[in-house]
DNA sequence: CAGCTCATGTTAACGGCTTTTACATGAGCG
DNA sequence: CGCTCATGTAAAAGCCGTTAACATGAGCTG
């Protein structure tokens, strides 16, 4: 990594920081990551990149301004691991759509900061317009691979795609909040959270007619 | 209502004021209402209650300790209202079930402070045990409602139902979380909440071979 | 290079919140 | 009546967010 560049000289750090913004979206991951959205704190993310505490004002307009920036990236971030798992719909779209729940658990565990920013800081989405974009660019992903799915069906049995992606949506992220997120108050499963979307989804699959028999698409 | 008596004699409060606990979990319920779990302020209770700022201390640990009580109630209230829409099956499983689903909306958009405190304001569920209790038991509910929709299935294809009420729990709450919550940052949906999960879950149902046609339940 | 300008830092201060400590009040009881 | 203890208050320490006034020095312009 090589986000940082303070006082490269003489180790001695100079008096204008040269990265700070991004030293405070390092820290405010770091942060979040340990104590929660609600813990972060302006005050700490300044100590942590070393500057004073009203620093953090040159860069954006208040606490709430950086956790939008990170929630920001965090869409942009997940917008890249949804498309990456889609794969154009390769090898087929059954498996490729799997793929994406997966990536939506995997992301909610393995960026525990972004997605807490993403969903449980509780910035309106409307605070930003770059914000809201980005969400809408994530969920798109999610879009376009329901429809691609939905169009191995007969026009005439047809379901709504925007509708199945919606519902997809809600179980993964239903089950990413329930069951896939920090070690306390998680219940005890009688699964993995990955192979209960797993099951979910081919179940809710089932119920549209998009696959015959349980455990085998029909590729 | 009537559940402050303070100074009721001679319109003078008395120096004791007689059901604090009680007004500081209403006064939390009002601030969440108005303001989301992390605007809500011990201080800002006290004030609305009437007393120093001491005050609550003689009745909560702390400001996390009251908002798990308070989410504590809420999942008592939760538990409560879904009993009331499963009422043992009636008329028969299947509508019995769409009803619990519509209740756990109707919760989160009825009573947004408890549903606040119960599910976003980051109260880990073994900080209390009693919490942990109310909340296992709401999802007693679910899970009976379930199990009792998997015995109208022949046993040998029978699917297991503490799996399908996580499923149903995950999506109940995924569309709650995501479509049916405050007014900001909500996205334009093509249906109301309360349809897309009656939709989803009906498809789910499907897909588990617990419904055979489409808007028909075979009861 | 001299000097100006402006982005980016710093210090200091205000008000609010949480929590603790020491003290005050008065309700209930023998 | 007088004791005791739950329940209140006041005051203070420490933290946070935010703002205002001031300082520094990087980079352009002549």
């Amino acid at each position: 990594m090589s986000w940082s560049k303070p006082g490269d000289r003489d180790g001695r750090r100079a008096y204008h920081h040269g990265n700070l913004r991004e030293a405070l979206i390092r820290a405010a991951l770091d942060l979040i990551a340990q104590k929660g959205p609600a813990g972060f704190t302006f005050a700490d993310a300044a100590r942590w990149a070393g500057v004073s505490s009203a620093a953090p004002y040159r860069h954006f307009r208040d606490r709430e301004a950086l956790l939008a920036d990170v929630a920001r990236r965090g869409f942009e971030l997940f917008e890249a691991a949804l498309s990456r798992a889609w794969d154009d719909g390769r090898p087929d779209p059954y498996r490729a759509f799997e793929s994406v729940g997966r990536a939506y658990l995997a992301f909610a565990r393995g960026e525990p900061a972004y997605y807490s920013a993403m969903f449980e800081a509780g910035i309106p989405l409307d605070a930003d317009a770059g914000l809201r974009d980005a969400a809408g660019r994530a969920f798109e992903v999610l879009r376009h691979a329901s429809e691609t799915l939905c169009t191995r069906v007969p026009p005439d049995k047809r379901p709504p795609a925007l509708m199945m992606s919606l519902h997809i949506w809600a179980l993964s992220h239903g089950v990413a909040s329930l069951f896939a997120r920090g070690d306390s108050g998680r219940r005890p499963l009688p699964m993995a959270p990955e192979e209960l979307l797993e099951a979910g989804v081919l179940i809710y699959l089932r119920g549209l007619g998009l696959i015959a028999e349980p455990h085998k698409p029909e590729n």
